[in-house]
DNA sequence: CTTAGGG
DNA sequence: CCCTAAG
């Protein structure tokens, strides 16, 4: 390990003359200058050959280095695609070649170096140094030693550990000021404060100090940038992985302004303009700066030790995931909630998955972080949309019954107005095609109004019906048969999709129920297709799954009254009992002995003559 | 598409 | 009646 060629490690290190970064008013761009570490930590101006070989294996990763200095096109590029360099290329067996990323470094710098409330107007650095000194090395160094740990926690982790550690001691000369921890209990809480913006990269006006702090460890529990920086929270102090009793725990600060960090990312054009440059590196840092994908992934797992409680990571269900998606969907417009998931996402996405192209697209938004189980699973972005028929469109509903309809419409539409009257061509699709958000409360309404409807109307021919169940001529909704043609229009309505639906629930009649049952007796429980297609020919309305539906219905009215018939006939009147007693008994006979043997009725039954005496017998009786 | 079963 | 899973 030690023996290893570690001494070549070498470095691209940013070197700021000004440390404000943040405050975009810098002056001078970053430069960024090739190193190479030796064994002993101490850096070693890289010679023409390293150079190049850096050039080469930048190239080797698509980005365009040009002059070792000018890396930041290197940065940017692979920031864009959430990948960040350190990886296989710089691993190169011999002397690996670490590079980097300067925006990593930067960010820290600034972050860290000073104090952390005051950073945004001290950001002025007395430590200016040229090359390697405070602020930046301070940071490169920590995190190198940092990343160093996860990253290669192979065999090499050892190797490269040694000397970046060594070197963070040699030429970091201010990291003895560094107070080792934040200390979230000790600050005002102006300084609370501040470092809630900087965290949040909001001002808030909170001055309870309780509050400030579990919202700052909140945050910074939850920023990615912090995972991957390896550092922890324990017992509010922010102290890194591993070491939190023991060597210098680093102050760190989560930067700033997210929002600019994820727009900058997009216009990742603007590679020309130095000072946007600049403020990018910041900002990006500030955002997240993790490194490489294994990394983070490392760096989730570890969280999950860390905190011990760390939940099972629970895959979300099918239902969770499209009702997720829907509301994101439906807030997306909302630039609240917009801004929110396309902060998260440049984060921990770009990173997780180097592939998706997070560039200035429209919805960049293809999974999706959830903190489910506080895990960070990755969920996937679908678009809810019913997948079977959509619901019935109220249009349809419309035709209906023009009186009541007409006050359907009133509700409906006042839900619709209610929600928002900019989009109402919008809204009426989605009220069909998906069940937005806003929906929710649209379809109890409509299924109210479908309710009221047949409850006014229909409930009483059936009752009707029940009565008359032999002499239904004088009630024409009575016969299904020639009355469903009359009113065909009414009852099944087209679906923007095709097909013809009808009406929600149109109630049988016993007449109806009579052609099922002898269906059902001819052709056998189970064959509904059969049975609809010879009995119920007249009654388009009636699917074969209604037909079963029914069917079903049926034998549990029948088993239920059949033990006390004659209460059943009695009860006719009782609303809920529309079907006849004989009928019950029929069915009841026919569940019997097709419950016993309807494999063998199904089969005997076209012939006559297999089938039990029982069946004839119960058949010939009725029928 | 049809059937079967749960909701 | 609606929705889905199976065949």
């Amino acid at each position: 390990m030690e023996a290893n060629e570690a001494d070549i490690e070498g470095s691209v290190f940013p070197v700021t003359n000004t440390l404000g970064a943040l405050e975009k008013e810098i002056a001078d761009p970053i430069v960024y200058q090739l190193v190479r570490v030796d064994g002993d930590g101490r850096l070693v101006p890289a010679t023409q050959d390293e150079i190049m070989v850096v050039e080469d294996l930048l190239e080797d990763d698509k980005c365009e280095p040009k002059l070792v200095p000018d890396t930041r096109q290197t940065t940017e590029s692979c920031k864009t695609e959430g990948c960040l360099m350190e990886r296989n290329p710089f691993q190169a067996p011999e002397g690996k070649l670490e590079y980097e990323n300067p925006k990593v470094v930067a960010e820290k710098s600034n972050a860290s170096v000073d104090k952390v409330p005051d950073l945004e107007k001290m950001g002025a650095p007395e430590k200016v140094t040229v090359h390697g000194s405070a602020p930046c090395s301070e940071l490169s160094n920590i995190d190198l030693s940092g990343r160093t740990e996860i990253s290669f926690n192979s065999e090499d982790a050892l190797n490269e550990d040694t000397p970046s550690t060594s070197a963070s001691s040699s030429w970091k000369p201010d990291f003895s000021k560094l107070e080792g921890k934040i200390c979230l209990d000790n600050l005002t809480v102006k300084e609370l404060q501040e470092t809630f913006k900087a965290t949040f990269g909001r001002e808030t006006s909170v001055k309870d100090k309780q509050w400030l702090k579990r919202r700052i460890t909140m945050g910074l529990t939850n920023s990615c940038d912090f995972s991957c920086t390896t550092f922890i929270i324990r017992d509010n102090l922010v102290v890194r992985k591993g070491e939190e009793q023991i060597s210098h725990p680093v102050k760190v600060r989560i930067s700033a302004d997210p929002e600019v960090g994820v727009a900058n990312s997009d216009s990742g054009g603007s590679l020309g303009d130095r000072d946007n440059r600049v403020n990018d590196d910041a900002n990006f840092s500030g955002t997240d700066v993790p490194s490489s994908a294994f990394e983070s992934c490392n760096v989730t797992k570890d969280l999950y030790a860390e905190q011990g409680t760390a939940k099972r990571v629970r895959k979300p269900t099918k239902r969770y995931i499209e009702e997720l998606s829907e509301i994101e969907e439906t807030s997306e417009k909302l630039p609240s909630s917009y801004k929110v998931s396309r902060y998260r996402f440049p984060c921990t996405e770009s990173l997780m998955r180097p592939t998706t192209n997070v560039r200035s697209n429209a919805r960049p938004l293809f999974t999706r972080q959830d903190s489910l189980g506080g895990s960070g699973v990755q969920i996937p972005f679908v678009s809810r949309i019913r997948r079977s028929r959509p619901r019935e469109n109220f249009t349809s509903l419309l035709k209906l019954q023009p009186s009541d309809m007409d006050m359907a419409t009133r509700q409906v539409r006042s839900v619709f107005d209610a929600s928002g009257p900019q989009e109402d061509d919008k809204r009426n699709n989605d009220l069909i095609k998906t069940s937005s958000t806003p929906g929710w409360t649209k379809q109890p309404l409509i299924a109210a109004c479908e309710k009221d409807e047949h409850y006014s109307g229909m409930r009483i021919v059936e009752l009707e019906n029940d009565m008359n169940e032999d002499n239904s001529d004088d009630n024409v909704e009575l016969n299904d048969g020639f009355e469903d043609n009359s009113d065909d229009n009414v009852i099944s309505v087209p679906t923007p999709k095709g097909g013809m639906r009808r009406k929600h629930h149109r109630p049988w009649t016993i007449d109806e129920v009579v052609k099922l049952v002898e269906g059902v007796a001819r052709y056998g429980a189970g064959r509904w297709s059969e049975i609809k297609r010879l009995a119920f020919a007249s009654c388009p309305y009636r699917t074969s799954v209604d037909l079963k539906d029914k069917w079903r219905n049926l034998l549990k009215a029948s088993f239920v009254q059949l033990p006390a018939e004659k209460g059943m006939l009695n009860s006719r009147k009782q609303a809920s009992v529309p079907i006849p007693a004989p009928i019950l008994s029929r069915v009841r006979e026919l569940a019997d002995m097709q419950g016993q043997f309807q494999p063998i009725l199904s089969t005997g039954k076209s012939s006559g003559h297999s089938s039990g005496r029982s069946v004839h017998e119960a058949r010939s009786g009725y029928l």
